[in-house]
DNA sequence: CCATGTTGTGAACAGTGTTCTCTATTGCGA
DNA sequence: TCGCAATAGAGAACACTGTTCACAACATGG
């Protein structure tokens, strides 16, 4: 029932958008009065917050999958897949996504249940950068564009390691602390792409977004040592 | 008139965000009757345009004001100026941030009239980095961590060259085309990470969010060749 | 001075999220 | 099999929302 709940509303919301989506209209498909999914949902906002769960899960199996589809030492091209598949997803559900990734509507910190299947793709690009060290496939990268880090964000890296650790990632030795936040950076950039893209902002400038992104794709990769091609 | 419920608006929009601003309450503060308002407005949606239209301005302003306090051979304090600027209003005026770079409440394509103050920021940066090529600051990219440009981006780097030259923007002779393109990126990097801070993305990794935000315009000033210090 | 265009009101409509009372229906132990 | 309790759902009601429309003041200019 609670999946019936979600699958309609997540029906509607691809139509009219989180902000038009209608609890009434929902219970109307359902075949349901407004009040009974009260007894499932504590409100419309519980509802939204179904949906934003469903959808980091299913954005992140669909970059999983797309990803696991590779050989595991051809870590270049996992990079750009994973890339390319966020994009994809997200283009083909551009309500979704900005469900997820626009403005949020339930307050500024998100329910606790939902950080896990958020971080699926920052995760594992993470794993990508790490399987690359871990097999020595990073070349030298002599000219790092970033600067060293200050004391504070070396606290955050190292913070950030430890709860990498903690999600069972196997974390090569000999790391630079810097290096996942090298990877956070990536992961920002390429949502920022998509938002931009998404809500409009590069209208009268990049409009060959698929192209685009590759390019930054690859300019992180690079940044980051992964080999040039592989 | 259009002013007071603007003003009033905007007001409001502080305090409850877009999707909680009520067009009643609006004429309740006013004093006026809901039906008044719609000899000047006529939806509710044309409201929320006036408010990012304002919303741009605003931003544009500060930034630039901020940016001009300095001298203007200062090329990378610039720089830095505009990412922390922008970062600075967009924590002090949240709501309005949302409204502007968050979820599209309209429709897909924004109003026409928005586009011009909407680019106030990148046109900005790009001034900074143009001045810079002008006055031979720039330092030797030897490794730009860039791949040569596709042709279709290409394309879109030459027309976004047009572009700007339209807006008056002085271009200096003998630039490489994807220059533009790469001060939009690092734009569209700069929004990225801050709305990830704003819609709380960065949770569990990035805490120290201005120092963040100083390592990423380092690390874009650098890509684009600014001078190290100035 | 009258007519015309402007500015605002108030009632009404359709729709929303939410709460509450009340009624079926179900499952289960005796 | 009966009876009871837990559950599922219905329906009305409430306080809102955005929007429309007929109507009344009012100012302005010929």
């Amino acid at each position: 029932m609670i999946d019936d709940v979600l699958t309609v509303a997540r029906r509607q919301l691809g139509e009219v958008g989180a902000a038009g989506l209608s609890l009434r209209s929902v219970t109307r498909e359902v075949g349901i009065s407004p009040s009974a999914v009260y007894r499932y949902f504590s409100s419309r906002d519980h509802i939204l917050t179904g949906l934003i769960l469903e959808g980091y899960t299913r954005l992140g199996t669909a970059v999983t999958a797309a990803d696991d589809a590779l050989p595991p030492d051809r870590v270049t091209t996992r990079w750009h897949q994973v890339w390319h598949s966020t994009r994809d997803w997200a283009v083909a559900n551009p309500h979704e996504y900005a469900l997820l990734y626009g403005t949020p509507v339930i307050g500024y910190d998100a329910p606790p249940e939902t950080v896990e299947p958020a971080t699926r793709v920052v995760v594992r690009l993470t794993e990508i950068f790490f399987h690359a060290a871990r097999r020595d496939l990073l070349t030298d990268r002599v000219d790092l564009s970033d600067p060293a880090p200050t004391p504070g964000l070396r606290e955050d890296a190292e913070s950030l390691l430890r709860t990498i650790d903690a999600l069972g990632v196997p974390v090569p030795a000999g790391l630079d602390p810097a290096d996942p936040v090298r990877v956070v950076n990536a992961w920002s950039e390429l949502f920022g792409a998509i938002s931009f893209e998404l809500f409009g902002h590069y209208v009268r400038s990049i409009t060959r977004h698929a192209e685009h992104l590759d390019t930054l794709a690859a300019a992180t990769a690079r940044q980051l040592g992964l080999p040039e091609r592989d």
